[in-house]
DNA sequence: AGGAAGATCTACT
DNA sequence: GTAGATCTTCCTA
């Protein structure tokens, strides 16, 4: 398994959300790991995009300057899954809306409390739960294997791209991503 | 103290 | 498929 190294994230964030459908993310407990296809993703700028988090707030700009590393926050009850991911210099992060269960399917089960599999991780609040992802993981690399969440090499799949899902002012360009034709995308357009 | 925030679940038409 | 309640943290007054 190849884990994606931080040139990767040092790059357009609206290109690397497109690129990462199809990569694996992977969760560590301790020798265990828990995985699943990335399906869904959105891309998220800085001072220029109203609906980020980095938007008027200087606290998160200073925080995003580095690339690849998880950014977590609270939004209606969930967490939510962000990896930072910018040119030099920019600011933005990619938000992960959607997973393929691959590995730990029981854990998912148990940590989601259905064992509707569709059910599991197709959305973003949704995998947070699924792989107990909290503010606990927050601000940690997903470039090294030992991390307790990192992301490896995946396939190739058809990608398609909308506008964003559930923020009050979106930008006009597409900002988010998904795999055509996948059942784990939480929406279809 | 109050409200907003990238959502989810349930209960209906 | 839509509508409403409720979810918890952080930011602004």
């Amino acid at each position: 398994m190849k884990v994606l190294n931080k040139s990767f994230f040092e790059r357009d964030t609206a290109e690397v959300a497109k690129d990462l459908i199809g990569k694996i993310l992977v969760r560590r407990f301790g020798k265990k790991l828990a995985s699943g296809r990335i399906v869904e993703t959105e891309a998220y700028y800085g001072e220029k995009d109203p609906a980020s988090r980095a938007h008027g707030r200087k606290k998160f700009r200073a925080k995003w300057k580095e690339c690849g590393k998880t950014f977590i926050y609270m939004v209606h009850g969930n967490w939510l899954l962000n990896i930072t991911a910018h040119e030099k210099g920019k600011v933005g992060a990619v938000l992960i809306r959607a997973l393929e269960p691959l590995k730990g399917i029981e854990l998912m089960r148990k940590n989601r409390g259905t064992s509707e599999i569709l059910d599991l991780t197709n959305g973003p609040g949704k995998l947070t739960q699924a792989l107990r992802i909290d503010k606990s993981l927050n601000e940690k690399s997903v470039t090294s294997k030992q991390s307790e969440i990192f992301i490896a090499d995946g396939i190739k799949l058809k990608i398609s791209s909308s506008h964003r899902i559930g923020v009050k002012k979106d930008l006009r360009r597409k900002l988010r991503f998904f795999a055509v034709d996948n059942p784990f995308v939480s929406r279809k357009s």
